[in-house]
DNA sequence: AAAAGCCACAACCGCCTCCAG
DNA sequence: GCTGGAGGCGGTTGTGGCTTT
């Protein structure tokens, strides 16, 4: 039989509200309060069910909400409070005063979620999605400072990794050719001089003047979990890799095992679902600007379109 | 200029929890 | 402890306005 309407619905208007009810509803509430939803429409003279009162007023005619577009701020405050309680949106509400949980529902669902698939990052995990990613994505987001819970190293060795999958099963890239077709890369070593045991350990290719770590970083691959261990921290921000570094990693792999990258081709083959950072201390969100600015700066002085024309060898 | 497509958002629906009787 | 009503919540839909074709 299931449960009896909360309301007989027979006469009961739908629909959009008319100003004479937002009136009605308005001046009955203001002096009377609204008690009991369920006897408030017939005692004000509406003939609406009084979940629709309910509605009507704790979304729109409230006095003390906050109308207009949302603030960066508060934006800000919503993917925050997201990722943490999910899609509990009067949880979120109760946080952000004069905002309604419909409200930010809908701005949710119509700016900030589109917003965030933009970017690559989930927005039900709040992770990147490796399913998505492909080089000139990720690079994209290294260049242009876009938000990401993932730092440049890690973004550089998961698109070493994956550009390197793909390259393999297709086919497609042959080595020869790159080294070819490749202009000088300014501070890029020479293949050969590059090692070309594995597992792939970026500090291989370190140049200590220009970036280091404390620790090496890992990234393991099990079924459709990518865990990246960052266990390393930068001395400070200048000390960031370079992207030519992704040039030369990427060709010493090419030299390399290939029962790695029958594994990767395995693991990779199937959508990933989700990646656990460890201790993202390092993430360049936590960044000053003034830092940031000079990240970014680096990355500019190197040749984006030469680089971004690799991922054509996808 | 008209039709089609897209987008934003108010409103609805159904399920859930709470609580009084 | 059980029942059912009230309110709360999250997912979904309907619709009007704007943009694109």
């Amino acid at each position: 039989m299931g449960r009896v309407p909360c309301c007989d619905k027979n006469g009961l208007k739908k629909g959009p509200w008319t100003p004479e009810e937002d009136q009605k509803l308005i001046d009955y509430i203001q002096k009377h309060g609204h008690g009991t939803w369920r006897t408030l429409p017939k005692n004000a003279g509406l003939a609406r069910c009084g979940k629709s009162c309910r509605l009507r007023w704790a979304n729109y005619l409230r006095p003390d909400i906050k109308r207009g577009k949302f603030s960066s701020e508060e934006e800000e405050t919503i993917i925050q409070l997201h990722s943490v309680l999910g899609n509990k949106w009067s949880a979120v509400a109760a946080r952000l005063p004069g905002r309604t949980d419909n409200e930010i529902k809908n701005y949710w669902n119509t700016h900030i979620r589109k917003r965030l698939l933009r970017s690559g990052i989930d927005p039900v995990t709040h992770r990147p999605r490796l399913d998505l990613l492909n080089l000139s994505s990720l690079l994209n987001t290294v260049l242009f400072n876009q938000p990401t819970q993932l730092n440049t190293h890690e973004l550089l060795n998961i698109a070493i990794n994956l550009l390197q999958s793909q390259c393999q099963k297709q086919n497609l890239f042959k080595y020869n050719q790159v080294q070819e077709s490749q202009p000088n890369y300014g501070h890029r070593t020479t293949p050969q001089q590059l090692p070309s045991s594995l597992p792939y350990n970026p500090t291989q290719f370190i140049n200590a003047s220009q970036w280091q770590y404390n620790e090496a970083s890992s990234c393991n691959l099990s079924e459709n979990l990518v865990t990246v261990n960052n266990d390393l921290s930068y001395q400070n921000m200048d000390q960031l890799p370079k992207p030519s570094l992704l040039y030369d990693a990427f060709n010493a792999k090419l030299n390399s095992d290939q029962s790695l990258y029958n594994n990767l081709d395995s693991v990779l083959s199937t959508p990933v679902s989700s990646v656990t950072l460890n201790n993202s201390s390092a993430n360049i969100n936590n960044s000053t600007e003034d830092e940031k600015d000079s990240y970014c700066s680096n990355f500019f002085d190197f040749q984006i379109p030469d680089l971004l024309d690799m991922s054509e060898f996808i």
